[in-house]
RNA sequence: CGGGGCGUAGCGUAGCCCGGUUAUCGCGCCUGGUUUGGGACCAGGAGGUCGCAGGUUCGAAUCCUGCCGCCCCGACCA
């Protein structure tokens, strides 16, 4: 992303749209607000997958899976919850169609559900109405379940990956003897969530809580992950929620501890989603296109032989099949391209799109000299290196060029990173874009004001913040911490 | 759902104000040839309910009415 076309959020907004259906990650469908997710960009989201999954069985959890629909009084059993979704939910009404007279198929009128169906926008409701048979005693706690699926919430207006109307995602649903277990899982996760995104997506993020007006629709606290995106707004990347025994008292889930008494559960929930997918999108590209970090790269290593004739090919491919295979190896996935179909600039310039961290040319010079040309995708620089040993120096690479893309995006954070203390600098800070440090006397009103004001709101109340006194810059009423304002996706 | 803009080939578009031969151009696609170290070139070719429905007219992509869809800005939000 280059400086000049960040500075307009039209531009910016077109030109992630264009990469990313130029990249051939997804399209708009025809269904309203919702995405197709082409092979190229669901390769990417399965990479993020397995490496999340392995990252919660690690910490001790099972996949299971819930119904995709929700009775409408399940739904409406916890107050807060339902009135957080209520908005944006799509409501299944009948369960047949008919041929009307005029032969056009219609809603048959005599098909309506005794009660409405609720197209899950999150599945705690049925999750826990289902653990209350599964739950009686301590000896079954913790229960630590996650869900991989998609979920429907009818947003106004949509973006590819960002906020779609219907989206995939996982999510997590625990329940816990104590709540300070809870509290314990609810941290883990976080800390899971932001490991993930640190070193895998290249992307970092400032750990905190939500503030109230913020929180999740029946939690008692919501701790989240923020990244910074390259045009200077922020993204929520990740949340996990401490839900207290809301939800258990809501579907009435008690368990019998060690002293025989009873008593409600504690739960938490946390999910992660292909929103992912448009935080590395933004986080890491360019004008060439995108930009992938090694590590959920599809393909890291693309090999584009350059010849004349078939016999030139024939050669070439001979010279490349010992190379493909030490890199495979090492656990590197490569693809060979030698389609005579397209020719190489044609190439450089598609897997530069692509984002393939690095490139290999090799052609007849090289036959000659025993050596090839390695390009990287993060820097656009190229080197010519001996074919000997390469499979080593391309390992390192992809190592390197993991941590340089987290050092850049983390450069690029911290020099947008402001601290102000007065609504004119606070404004002055937004208009350059990033996250902006500021005191708050902590009230839901003043959030509101400056909301309105500057339509930044509060990302997070960063974790391990260093306490400092101080004056909120909108009421002037004593602040003991700065709390992290920026203008959200 | 409010305010603005736009629907013409797979994609991007000209034409519309001021109605009139066969609807423009570029990319892409197909065929043949020459090419191949940064998105090749030449020649030929295919591809269109001009968003949908109605109206005005001898004649509508163009004018009128209604509808549908998409994009941008708000409100809502992972």
């Amino acid at each position: 992303m280059s400086k000049e076309i960040g500075t307009r959020a039209a531009d910016f907004s077109k030109w992630y749209n264009e990469l990313v259906v130029k990249a051939d990650l997804a399209e708009h469908s025809a269904v309203r607000g919702c995405m197709v997710i082409k092979p190229y960009g669901y390769a990417i989201w399965e990479k993020m997958q397995q490496a999340l999954d392995k990252m919660f069985k690690d910490t001790g959890h099972q996949n299971a899976y819930f119904p995709l629909f929700i009775p409408k009084s399940f739904f409406s059993k916890e107050a807060s919850h339902v009135a957080g979704f209520a908005k944006e939910c799509a409501v299944v009404t009948h369960y047949r169609l008919k041929t009307a007279p005029d032969g056009s198929i219609v809603v048959d009128p005599d098909a309506k559900l005794e009660e409405e169906l609720i197209v899950r926008p999150t599945s705690e409701t049925i999750i826990w109405n289902t653990y209350r048979g599964w739950i009686q005693s301590y000896r079954d706690l913790p229960l630590l379940i996650n869900q991989w699926a998609n979920v429907v919430r009818w947003e106004m207006r949509t973006r590819l990956f960002l906020r779609t109307a219907e989206f995939l995602w996982q999510e997590g649903h625990t329940a816990h003897a104590t709540k300070e277990e809870a509290i314990e899982e609810t941290e883990r996760m976080l800390d899971v969530y932001a490991d993930f995104v640190e070193n895998f997506m290249a992307v970092p993020v400032v750990k905190g809580v939500k503030t109230d007006n913020e929180r999740f629709a029946g939690a008692l606290e919501t701790y989240c992950i923020e990244a910074m995106l390259q045009d200077g707004k922020a993204l929520q990347a990740g949340t996990s929620h401490f839900l207290g025994q809301n939800f258990a008292k809501a579907f009435d889930v008690k368990f019998s501890n060690k002293e025989g008494k009873l008593d409600f559960v504690w739960a938490t929930s946390w999910g992660v989603s292909t929103r992912l997918m448009g935080a590395l999108v933004m986080s890491h590209s360019d004008d060439k296109g995108l930009v992938l970090p090694p590590k959920l790269a599809p393909i890291q290593v693309v090999i584009v032989p350059i010849y004349k004739g078939e016999e030139g090919l024939a050669k070439i491919n001979e010279a490349v099949a010992p190379i493909k295979k030490a890199l495979e190896a090492k656990g590197i996935s490569v693809k060979y391209d030698n389609r005579d179909t397209q020719r190489p600039g044609w190439k450089f310039a598609e897997y530069e799109l692509k984002g393939v961290p690095v490139r290999i040319g090799i052609g007849e010079r090289d036959l000659q000299s025993g050596t090839i040309e390695v390009a990287r995708r993060d820097l656009l620089s190229k080197e010519i290196l001996p074919i000997e040993g390469i499979e080593n120096k391309i390992e390192a690479l992809l190592h390197d060029i993991q941590t340089n893309l987290y050092a850049l995006a983390l450069k690029r954070r911290e020099e947008s990173n402001h601290t102000v203390n007065s609504m004119d600098e606070f404004k002055k800070a937004l208009e350059k874009g990033g996250f902006v440090y500021a005191h708050w006397d902590g009230s839901a009103e003043t959030e509101q004001k400056i909301k309105e004001e500057t339509k930044a709101t509060i990302r997070c109340i960063p974790l391990n913040n260093k306490k400092e006194a101080g004056v909120c810059i909108y009421s002037g009423k004593p602040s003991s911490q700065r709390v992290l304002f920026a203008i959200a996706y």
